[in-house]
DNA sequence: GGCTTGGGTTTACGTCTGTAATCGAATTCA
DNA sequence: TGAATTCGATTACAGACGTAAACCCAAGCC
């Protein structure tokens, strides 16, 4: 399960709102991306094509839900770019962006403290 | 910039080893990826018209150098990798990665020991 | 029953990607 | 010097992507 971009831009509407008619999901990416109604509704389609959402038919239209969680492509996305470039392990990540100031010091805190409070409740 | 897959596996072979003629390149990628030499010779040309990497002549053919470094490239890439996922932040990937169990203890314990060590240098 | 209208479906189209064949120039070999 | 080989440049082409116009159908309105 491969999710574009553009896609994605669509997942996200679903996944914190769903079901969702075309409409709503028009006007809410319509704002957000300009997106016309039609491009949409492609991108549904192609969605559709792929599994990666559940249409329901309701009355004249349908409604459409997430069938692949969030969760679900965060890991594959995630695998995917560790795989790339940090042979897929994360610690050379942390170290990259540390060494290249896109992480300050207070984001490291915080993820020192989630790595300990892991630790502790295992 | 940016490089797309199939060009990175031409950039990881400049970044390991350069200047190097295409036919160099080519018998590498050959046996990692099975491309025949046109297609690498294609990728090349792409990137020289991207700026992503130098050609300076020799004889009868080129030595190819990488013009933009692979820190470089790997910090665009986790940028919008971590822009698109994690709205542009470190902790929730490591916090995903470890509820998802992607990531094992031992990681987790070298990137404690990172960043207290990042700590203490500065 | 025709006309409008709000969906939905199909088709389109330019760009990007991956992969390669083809053409052309240069070099070497007979 | 003509043929064969090498190397690079150009062109190709199918599939994916972003974006949208065109078309079609059912439901309501006059």
């Amino acid at each position: 399960m491969h999710i574009t971009d553009a896609e994605r831009k669509i997942m996200e509407c679903l996944w914190q709102n769903h079901p969702a008619t075309s409409t709503e999901l028009g006007e809410s990416l319509e704002s957000a991306t300009g997106w016309r109604q039609g491009t949409v509704k492609a991108l549904l389609n192609r969605l559709l094509n792929k599994g990666a959402i559940e249409a329901e038919r309701v009355g004249r239209g349908y409604r459409y839900s997430p069938a692949v969680s969030r969760e679900h492509c965060v890991s594959e996305a995630s695998q995917r770019f560790l795989a790339r470039w940090f042979d897929g392990r994360l610690a050379p990540l942390v170290a990259h962006l540390s060494d290249h100031r896109q992480i300050n010091r207070q984001e490291l805190e915080e993820i020192k403290a989630l790595i300990e409070e892991l630790e502790d409740e295992s």
